[in-house]
DNA sequence: CACTTGACCTGTCCGC
DNA sequence: TGCGGACAGGTCAAGT
C-alpha cells in the first residue's frame, strides 16, 4: 500500500530519526526480505554511518558513508520503523499500530550504537532491501525506467501528455498506475486523483482530452500534496517510521468509500474492478463513456 | 511490440 | 466453529 506519500513521510521520519546513526549490527531472517544481507558486501554496512535519507519513487534510499546505499521498497505491507534504546520511550507513541517489536513480521533489524533499533517489518514478504555501491543505483533498471516525480514543479501538464499518450491503447488508470509514465501514483491516488478530474477510471487514453489530462495531474499533485500533510494513508498496515498512523483516508473522497454519497454530487459511490484493481468510482460525476 | 494476466505472500473476512 | 475462496494491491515475468 505504500505509495509516494507514504514512502515520503517515512522519508522525513528517518531524516530525523537515523541519520549521523552508525550501524553495529545486522539480523535478517528472511532471505527474499535481504538478499545480499549476507555476502560480502555486508562489510560496508556494519560501522557504516547514516548520510542522507532520500526517495525515488516508491524507493527509499538510504546513503552510508561507505559509498554503499540501502535500496528499499516497502510495496505492499512494509515497515520501516525506528524504536530508540528506551523502549517506552518517544520511539513507542500511544497511538502506534506497533505495540512490541521484533515481531513475527519482523525480516530485518539493524542496530546502532546507542542500542537503538530499525525494524524492517513485512508481512506478505514482498518488499525487499539490498546493498548496493551508490554510484550503481542510478543503473538499477527500475531507476532507469521510471518516470518523473509528479511534485517537481517543473513537471509540466505538457510532459505528462506526452508520457502518458504512449499508452494510448490503455486505461486512464493503467496509464498512471506505469511507473515509467510518471513515478509514485498507487491504487489510492488513482482513484482519487480521477474521481477529482472526473474521469471514468476505464477510459482509453486516447478518448481522454488533452484538458482532462492537465486537470489529472492538478489533481495528482494536490492529493498527494495533502496526503503527505496529513501522513499518508492507513488501512491496515502502513505506519510511519515511528509507528504512527497517517489519517489521509479520512480525507479521502471515493477511496474504500463505496455506499457512501459522492461528496460533489451525492449519488451513492460504487467499486468495480479496472485494469486488475479494486477501484471506486462515483457512477455520476465519472461517465463510462467506452 | 502493446497490453493483460498471473505469481509472489500472508492475513482477514465472508458465506456455507 | 471450521474451511475454502476471494480479496488486499506493487511490480515483474509470462502469456496473448
Amino acid at each position: 500500500m505504500p505509495e509516494l506519500p507514504e514512502v515520503e513521510t517515512v522519508r522525513r521520519g528517518l531524516s530525523r530519526l537515523i541519520v549521523d546513526k552508525t550501524i553495529v549490527q545486522l539480523d535478517s531472517s528472511s532471505p527474499k526480505s535481504f538478499p545480499n544481507a549476507h555476502s560480502d558486501v555486508q562489510q560496508f554496512l556494519i560501522g557504516g554511518k547514516i548520510k542522507k535519507v532520500n526517495r525515488r519513487a516508491k524507493v527509499l534510499l538510504i546513503e552510508l558513508n561507505t559509498d554503499y546505499t540501502l535500496v528499499i521498497h516497502l510495496k505492499m505491507t512494509g515497515q520501516l520503523v525506528y524504536v530508540g534504546a528506551e523502549r517506552f520511550g518517544a520511539g513507542h507513541p500511544n497511538d502506534s499500530l506497533i505495540h512490541e517489536l521484533p515481531d513475527r513480521s519482523t525480516r530485518v533489524t539493524i542496530t546502532f550504537r546507542e542500542g537503538d533499533h530499525l525494524y524492517f517489518n513485512d508481512q506478505r514478504k514482498f518488499g525487499w532491501m539490498k546493498l548496493y555501491p551508490t554510484i550503481e543505483v542510478p543503473n538499477i533498471d527500475f531507476m532507469k525506467r521510471v518516470g518523473p516525480e509528479p511534485l517537481e514543479e517543473d513537471f509540466t501538464g505538457q510532459q505528462f501528455i506526452k508520457r502518458v499518450r504512449r499508452r494510448n491503447g490503455t486505461s486512464i488508470k493503467a496509464a498512471i498506475l506505469d511507473q515509467t509514465v510518471l513515478a509514485g501514483v498507487g491504487n489510492i491516488y488513482a482513484d482519487e486523483s480521477l474521481w477529482g478530474a472526473a474521469i471514468h477510471p476505464a477510459t482509453r487514453v486516447r478518448d481522454v482530452t488533452d484538458k482532462q489530462l492537465k486537470k489529472l495531474l492538478k489533481e495528482i499533485k494536490e492529493v498527494m500534496s495533502l496526503s503527505i500533510e496529513k501522513g499518508g494513508s492507513t488501512d491496515k498496515n502502513y505506519v510511519d517510521a515511528e509507528g504512527k498512523r497517517g489519517s489521509y483516508l479520512e480525507f479521502a473522497r471515493v477511496f474504500r468509500r463505496q455506499g457512501q454519497n459522492c461528496p460533489r454530487c451525492g449519488v451513492i459511490i460504487v467499486k468495480l474492478r479496472v485494469a486488475g484493481r479494486g477501484t471506486h468510482i462515483c457512477p455520476h460525476c465519472q461517465q463510462d463513456i467506452r
